[in-house]
DNA sequence: CTCCCGATAT
DNA sequence: ATATCAGGAG
């Protein structure tokens, strides 16, 4: 079976596993959605929302994050883990939008890019939460992990990985089709155990074939 | 490539 | 105890 095909043939399954799953962050402005996924970096999105919960109380815009101290700041996120990182970068990144972009979050990846604590990842997912533009495929550890299980690819570097997802899989499943191998990666294709043996996709999976 | 770093599952 | 987690910056 070529590539092509296997995806084929995966991709009805875990839709129908997953549907169309909403976004599990919360939010109320667009800020706050980019604020979220930085801070989601090596964090779950259930911890990021008990940690928001209170942030965005006090946090709408860039404004409020210009009058937060620092070290205030990072009480409020100390639980996601990375905290002084997150924290100096989103100081640095609320300058940034305030006196280059005039709290407008730019639409282009390039820009979105320039901004402090926002890398492909995180704009990919900013760009598609907020404004539906899927312009690349979200490759994190889970969709690099589950992709050379799979077998699609044999690669450790996340954007050759999305370059080479591309070539096969239509544009318009992108987006969908990343956060499909994610979920997955969560519940089932885990990186330390992976329950093969009650996976819905093991029949097209190089990596079940070798157990 | 290394560092950042707390929470969670095993 | 330890591997791992919806990464990004230097």
């Amino acid at each position: 079976m070529t590539k092509k095909e296997r995806f084929k043939k995966i991709f009805p399954i875990l839709k129908e596993k997953f549907g169309e799953p909403k976004a599990a962050l919360e939010f109320e402005t667009p800020y706050q959605l980019m604020v979220a996924v930085i801070l989601s970096a090596q964090c779950t999105d259930v911890r990021v929302n008990i940690v928001t919960k209170e942030l965005f109380k006090v946090v709408k815009e860039p404004a409020d994050i210009r009058e937060m101290k620092q070290e205030t700041l990072e009480k409020y996120i100390k639980s996601t883990g990375f905290y002084k990182n997150k924290a100096k970068n989103i100081k640095l990144n609320a300058e940034m939008m305030l006196d280059k972009y005039k709290d407008i979050i730019p639409k282009k990846l390039e820009e979105l890019i320039e901004l402090p604590g926002v890398g492909r990842k995180t704009a990919n997912v900013v760009l598609g939460e907020l404004w539906n533009i899927r312009e690349g495929i979200v490759v994190d550890t889970h969709v690099k992990r589950l992709s050379n299980r799979i077998g699609f690819v044999k690669n450790d570097n996340p954007e050759i990985i999305e370059r080479e997802l591309m070539k096969f899989i239509p544009k318009k499943y992108w987006f969908i089709y990343s956060h499909y191998l994610i979920l997955h990666g969560r519940n089932k294709c885990i990186a330390r155990k992976p329950k093969c043996e009650i996976c819905e996709i093991r029949n097209y999976c190089k990596y079940n074939e070798k157990i």
